[in-house]
RNA sequence: UGGCUGAUGGUGUAAUGGUAACACAGAAGUUUUUGGUACUUUUAUUCGAGGUUCGAGCCCUCGUCGGCCAACCA
């Protein structure tokens, strides 16, 4: 341990499981030993949650001098595709960590079968022929035992002949099954004689076609986690059922016993966690895809702009506990504003354009003024901006009837303000067309009130950012916003895409500054006052295009 | 209804049985050529009822409320 590991160490409170993991550690267990997991099912692409699982089991590894295997539990080749084993390996690593190992349930299929075989001459395990339907009808209720069938009394050997014949494909899917065989009236529904492998002729995205029967989970996942001699494999709340499986297995089969540990599942506002509703947004072309900006997916905060330091500071802020949460969308926005506030390159874009005129700025005069890169960063150093005689301005930055100077610091009829990086203008008149709209402002500038060698003596309170509109480029805008109206998707009532947001996207025109041509994809910026930006995937040379990754935090929207 | 599991400011997370704290959000202010940032101040918390104890957020009992479980999904 480092000296600031050990001073984090004592700074940070534990969670739940770094006490165990320290009890553990204390005691001996395992030889010292940490060897975590993250075990996605490659059937969709990782989201913000899985981000939370992600930096509890890498971090876990890195604080105690262990490691994690990536491994991917494909048990189900239905659903299961390479392109999502593709996306989470770059999911992850564009988080920041590293897999000491990677592995796939599949690798397992030889060792799973023969811990069945082994399990069924143990006398603990059946080849079932009831339909699904009456296997569910048979296990009862909660508050009714299950019944037997005439199958769980079958005799090892035909047990294993069955079984057999199901892995050569003698027999048609969903004519038989193997089930544990451990107590049909447990009060825990999944010890009621649990299905553990299933027949399915399905392609399968690694062994193809060698596989006709595969495990289910509960006889697939611990025992994973066994054959890779894992010591704490972590999962969420919703499997503590299933840990008198994982241990049952385990036990039986006297295996390599690890240890399972449930923690709360990320839940978030205005948002979707479960892959089944985000393949859903995908596949009903609510979104244009799985890394569409407005999804909770890695791919679509990283479109979005969001850094892995501001994702992995979220999941630090959150915590782990084992209770349910729903934390606010604001507060990763807070902790991707804190990122950029510092890394961000600061830029002038205005989104929503008014043309103004420097009716006493020669006509065809362009001074190049020097503005700093990022006042959070002095080494970020500084450029030059093109100004001139027609300029643009925000629209929302002049009011023909403004409040009173002491509440309103930007533009009115005969008011100043100070053009970012250049001079104090003062507003004298302004044009409208036939439909009372605003089209022109006419203003004057102070010339010896030039930033950083201002001597013109005057105040003034408000800061405009501008380009000029004769060295301005056009670019798209994507602005977005929550992608569910309510805040709380799981007490939502009805279908969930009921409750999309119409306006979670809107397209503008903006006119940026001439050095944005030069920006490259994925790249952060900050649109002075305006928020981050970064340039999305869709962009071209011939055309730019911009997504906001989020707001600045914006104290005049409250004044209002 | 059976089992499992949980409950601490608005949100989230802390607190060997010994002064309930931290962050975000909220409010007020200072600084500021971003109504940003930074800084200062501030509001607000142990689900309920009993019990054990000198002392309970923590231990016990009984409630209340929430989550999960009756997929050939994971």
């Amino acid at each position: 341990m480092t000296i600031e590991d050990k001073k984090e160490a004592a700074e940070k409170p534990l969670n739940f499981i770094e006490k165990i993991v320290e009890e553990d550690l204390r005691a001996g267990k395992n030889g010292g030993r940490v060897l975590t997991r993250f075990p996605p099912e490659p059937n969709g692409y990782l989201h913000i949650g899985h981000a939370k699982s992600i930096c509890l089991n890498f971090g876990l590894a890195n604080r105690y001098g262990g490691q994690t295997n990536l491994r991917f539990d494909d048990t189900n080749p239905v659903t299961e595709d390479t392109e999502y084993v593709e996306s989470i390996k770059a999911d992850v690593r564009w988080l920041g960590f590293e897999w000491a190992n990677e592995f796939y349930a599949s690798d397992y299929f030889d060792t799973l079968y023969n811990l069945a075989i082994d399990l069924i001459k143990k006398g603990l395990a059946y080849v079932d022929d009831s339909t699904a339907a009456q296997i569910a009808e048979q296990k009862g209720t909660p508050t009714e035992p299950g019944t037997g069938n005439e199958y769980r009394n079958r005799s090892i050997e035909e047990n294993l002949a069955l079984f057999e014949g199901m892995r050569n494909g003698q027999f048609a899917e969903g004519t038989k099954v193997l089930r544990a065989k451990i107590d049909l009236a447990a009060p825990n529904m999944l010890l009621r004689d649990p299905l553990l492998y299933r027949i399915k002729f399905a392609h399968h995205h690694r062994t193809g076609n060698k596989w006709c029967v595969y495990p289910m989970y509960d006889f697939a996942h611990g025992q994973s986690d066994s054959i890779e001699k894992i010591t704490h494999s972590i999962c969420t709340l919703e499997f503590v059922p299933h840990r008198d499986l994982y241990d049952w297995c385990i036990e039986k089969l006297g295996i390599f016993p690890s240890k399972q540990y449930e923690f709360a599942r990320l839940n978030m506002t205005h948002t979707v966690m479960s892959k089944r509703k985000l393949l859903q947004l995908v596949n009903e072309g609510f979104v244009s895809g799985w890394d569409d900006p407005r999804m909770p997916t890695i791919s679509g905060l990283r479109r979005r702009g969001f850094t892995p330091e501001s994702i992995r500071e979220f999941c630090d802020r959150i915590g782990i506990a084992r209770h349910e949460n729903l934390i606010s969308f604001s507060l990763l926005e807070f902790c991707v504003r804190e990122h950029l506030n510092k890394k961000a390159r600061r830029v002038m874009a205005v989104l929503d354009p008014i043309k103004v005129i420097i009716t006493n700025y020669p006509e065809n005069q362009t001074e190049l003024l020097s503005t700093e890169n990022n006042p959070e960063d002095p080494e970020a150093g500084v450029r030059q901006v093109p100004f001139s005689r027609e300029l643009y301005i925000e629209r929302e930055d002049f009011m023909e009837n403004p409040p009173p100077p002491k509440k309103w610091f930007r533009l009115g009829p005969g008011l100043m303000a100070r053009l970012k990086s250049a001079y104090i203008i003062q507003c004298h008149d302004f044009v409208k067309d036939q439909n009372g709209h605003i089209t022109e402002l006419h203003c004057t500038y102070v010339a010896n009130s030039k930033s950083g060698q201002d001597e013109s003596g005057i105040v003034v309170k408000g800061t405009l950012h501008w380009v000029s509109v004769q060295h301005a480029h056009a670019a798209e805008v994507r602005l977005y916003d929550r992608l569910f109206k309510a805040e709380d998707m799981s007490q939502a009532e009805g279908n969930f895409q009921d409750h999309i947001n119409p306006e979670s996207l809107q397209r503008t025109t903006a006119f940026v500054e001439p050095c944005l041509a030069e920006a490259q994809i994925g790249q952060n910026y900050q649109f002075v006052r305006k928020g981050y930006f970064c340039l999305d995937t869709d962009s071209t040379p011939q055309k730019l295009v911009f997504n906001r990754t989020v707001t600045l935090k914006d104290s005049w929207a409250k004044v209002k």
